[in-house]
DNA sequence: TTGTAAGCGTTATCAG
DNA sequence: CTGATAACGCTTACAA
């Protein structure tokens, strides 16, 4: 454990170097580098040599230069519109898990869904060479799209699932779960089915979800009834819509009997106000929510709503980039369509 | 916007180069170099051509070459135990943000409280020469403190505030949440209190605010009661030590008046089946959580809970590396230290 | 203000 | 199985 005082060059970090390992072991660097790459291509007697002075010296590969010299740098970026909501954390979670298993490194940034922080990210990212670059969404600014198709490696777009783009895509249809929710509710004998909108403008995956219930309805030779809340604040947002839809005198005459939220802080808003309203959920307005948060299954009534595959999302994103990369056998003839299904959860407020 | 189709090299990623750009503007590479680090020692005319070259050919800077030569990379690892988690992605958001703004990366990776991947992962991001390295708490194994005390480099532990370590502390202090809370309830006049832990062995942190708690308790000469759940699914938790503390008929004699929770999960499921038993809450026992998770405010009657300040954590971990490196100047004589508070916030449980 | 030369720490290439 | 040499794309040091 002595500490060799390196006579103190002009460059460099002063940690220990390939050469400072090749030296103490007595061969040459390259041997070094082998011995890490492909350890079975250096001789056991060399390999135990090299050990030890890898211990004495506590080296650590710099990846940095190895990236430069192979031009293959084992790390992958992921723009994420927010990486503390509710939604995104769990695809964040297994993403990287996934690619640290298989010694890639994961590059962080989030873009708050703004097409130029998203740009910004992405320039960045490329700055360190990446093997592979993971973004949420179709959407994206013109220079963001150029920067991808002529990054010249796997990009993988997550979420938003659109067969007719060029990225792989891993993710489930807007459309089809808006379909779903309606289905269900369908099915458990509401009529007067409602959708609301999600206040946020710029939610098109909300909009792709109204669409699938607007489709099912009308299958049905139903009026699609769709509410825009204009309260910003979601809770806000949800208790407005509930009052104009089931607890206001207009609607008293014919109130919606269920409720398609287009996330669950708005269904949690609308629970909450219908409760301290007296009204009965879901004897007399059932709800179903989007997201499956955290405080979903805690509501009273707990709310029924359509969970989305966030962690499915991340590993399976994760896996095709590993596959396209060679780090993994390629599973399946086209991989880089990724449907995935969401599961509606049934509770006990529809 | 032609293709310039360059003469396919050996070696090399195919992308432009600072020299491909300094060949198009007809300056040298160096000051191509320069025309982004000291932007103001760049001739205007020169810069003109520069800027023209570098849109044509789509550059974008080499930023593991730069950190190579430099040997000072503008990226930052952060081990986290748990991405996903309601705790820790607050602080995420905000140490990735602050960071990003000041053109420097966000390397992530999660160790799930496990002392080897948290080796693991320093281990990967030393190897990227990062400038500076985060992680979660005090205790790690003696290879990553090793790795850490001679990395060379700013090193920040967050979360939980030890005066007396080494690296730079952002976070708060555990005990103190344990007073705070028990304070709140004596003022509010309860007496008996009890503390209920996290069934999860290893949340040392609630251990110290167990500590906090028995401290306040003595000093008005009153007994701790430390509950110790078995069941290990926090909601079952929760609600196995409310049966246990408040609703057993060998409690009913003497049952408590208030409880603290490790945490707000077991909170919430002991405010679930107190609810369906028949149990008033705050009336005929009080309840007190920490971490406000997402939920808290959504639960009936809402929970009254403890904030820690993970959003501070993150921005000013990010600020005190920041200040360290020389990007932004000195705030404090000694900056080492950040103490930060947790905020009480007062719902109808307690 | 600009340029030249010499690295930074690693791997590809080719020759033993 | 091992090694010398030349990149990789950039910046520091120094000179003009």
């Amino acid at each position: 454990m002595s500490e060799p005082t390196a006579p103190r060059k002009r460059r460099g970090s002063g940690r220990a170097t390939i050469h400072d390992v090749a030296r103490l072991a007595e061969v040459g660097s390259i041997t070094v580098s082998r011995y890490f790459s492909e350890p079975g291509r250096v001789a056991a007697k060399r390999s135990a040599r090299i050990a030890a002075a890898v211990k004495e010296l506590g080296y650590v590969p710099n990846l940095a230069a190895g990236g430069l010299a192979s031009s293959r740098a084992r790390i992958v970026g992921m723009v994420i519109p927010n990486i503390s909501g509710p939604i995104f954390a769990n695809t964040i979670q297994t993403f990287s898990d996934t690619l640290n298993r298989h010694g890639y490194q994961l590059l962080l940034a989030s873009s708050y869904f703004s097409a130029r922080q998203e740009e910004s990210a992405v320039r960045a990212f490329l700055g360190w060479n990446p093997a592979a670059l993971a973004v949420v969404g179709r959407f994206h600014n013109r220079a963001t799209e150029k920067l991808l198709t002529s990054a010249g490696i796997p990009v993988v777009e997550t979420w938003d699932y659109q067969p007719r783009r060029k990225p792989i895509q891993v993710g489930y249809s807007n459309n089809a779960v808006g379909e779903q929710a309606t289905r269900y509710l369908y099915g458990k004998g509401y009529r007067r089915i409602a959708f609301v909108q999600n206040s946020l403008a710029g939610d098109l995956s909300a909009v792709d979800r109204s669409d699938g219930y607007a489709t099912v309805m009308r299958e049905h030779g139903l009026e699609p009834i769709i509410y825009a809340p204009t309260a910003e604040a979601p809770f806000d947002a949800g208790k407005q819509a509930i009052e104009a839809l089931a607890l206001s005198p207009a609607r008293r005459a014919r109130p919606v009997e269920a409720i398609i939220f287009a996330n669950d802080n708005l269904a949690a808003g609308a629970l909450l106000a219908g409760q301290r309203a007296g009204l009965k959920i879901p004897g007399q307005c059932a709800i179903v929510g989007f997201g499956d948060y955290a405080f979903s299954p805690l509501l009273l009534p707990s709310l029924t709503t359509i969970r989305p595959p966030g962690r499915e999302i991340g590993e399976i994103a994760a896996l095709r980039i590993l596959e396209q990369l060679g780090v993994l056998p390629a599973s399946a003839p086209d991989s880089r369509l990724n449907l995935l299904a969401c599961e509606l959860i049934e509770r006990e407020s529809a």
